[in-house]
DNA sequence: GGGTCTCTGTACGATAGCGCACTGATACTA
DNA sequence: TAGTATCAGTGCGCTATCGTACAGAGACCC
């Protein structure tokens, strides 16, 4: 597998694929996080998903199909490894555990989407950023997370204001710290607390696609 | 293929798979439609897409995977052909294109996912019970729908009042005319200007999986 | 060291939809 | 025909979030 991928490291902000074009790259993150979005007329980019180390983005590759079926960006840092989308059938036909994999991980990232969308419609912006902060973490192996409050609501699809108001409690309770763009992790353990289920549920389901 | 199928009529209501279990069998709706449901704790479960004659449930069976992603319930009365998920890698075999079209359809329920997230969650009730009728005209080729303005809240997500309110002023406008469960549209084109894009969006996603 | 930009705190009226409860009307049932 | 259940209209206080705007504080640039 290794020898079809070449690393690289990108910064935050690129856009790794559009929504109904061609897949360039099959990406695998291995520090960092990609957002994958849905823009609506009228609306900033609202995330849809996200993938960390324990998923990778192109999956639907292996549906036989060269499109994105939505735009994915660099949310934090990212140090992956990537190979080019052409090369997926020589690599399917070489490794015969691939196929399965990716399978079983398109099939996670369906159950993850559906997931995804009642949370965002259900649970408040408090909750949803709890568990924005989790998964973040768990995909950037650090404590300290370089995002804005700014670039939070954009990925929640809610106002800058709903945000701070949110964090100031986090913040407040002693659970996270914050300065311009960087927010430090204080208190996992409350932070969980403070996040919906859809956090433990994410993990379990990309957990039981890796088996 | 049709040699695998069998016909079938099911009442609104009929669950046909569960989130997480095992596929018994794969449908194609001929009429009426199907709500593919997520069901978070504490709510009613929300529908985060819908099949209909243009589409399948159990697509996800070409993944080689045996469960399904979401809940499946019949929404309005359902005329379909079903056939045995076992059956589906014998089929595929027999039927070379069928691989293909599978691929394709689901490619287009993830892109259709996406969407219908953004939709839930940035428009208004209005526009997407608008949006709802107009999926449901299509599918039950007929101008009555079976459907209460609280069967429409559970799967819009939000209360009986909201939708009341939305179908006061449809109803007022002459667009549709409804009465104890039973509405008509009497204005087509006007209810697809009362609807959000995701309606026109969303159908030709779905066309175009079938070329 | 001063200017500029970015990020965050805050305020506040506006709005959509919640949550709930009550009512009258229609349809079904015995 | 009376009784019951379902469905839709309505009211109302409540809450989350919108939408917008302004100001202070830290970071960056020259």
């Amino acid at each position: 597998m290794k020898s079809y991928c070449e690393p690289v490291d990108l910064k935050v902000g690129t856009v790794l694929c559009q929504a109904g074009q061609p897949f360039r790259y099959a990406y695998f993150p291995i520090v960092g996080t990609i957002s994958l979005t849905e823009t609506l007329a009228g609306h900033e980019p609202l995330e849809t998903d996200s993938i960390g180390n324990e998923g990778m983005l192109g999956s639907a590759l292996v549906l036989n199909i060269k499109h994105a079926p939505q735009t994915a960006v660099v949310q934090t840092p990212l140090q992956a490894l990537r190979f080019r989308a052409k090369q997926m059938p020589t690599a399917l036909r070489s490794l015969p555990s691939l196929l399965g994999a990716l399978q079983r991980y398109l099939y996670a990232s369906m159950v993850e989407q559906s997931q995804t969308t009642g949370c965002i419609h259900f649970h408040e912006v408090a909750r949803r950023l709890a568990k924005a902060l989790l998964l973040a973490q768990d995909r950037a192996n650090s404590n300290h997370l370089p995002l804005t409050h700014q670039h939070l609501a954009d990925t929640l699809g809610v106002r800058r204001s709903a945000v701070t108001i949110a964090a100031i409690k986090l913040q407040r309770d002693g659970i996270i710290r914050y300065s311009r763009g960087k927010i430090s992790i204080l208190d996992r353990e409350r932070l969980e607390n403070s996040s919906c289920r859809c956090y433990q549920a994410s993990v379990e389901n990309y957990a039981k696609a890796l088996l």
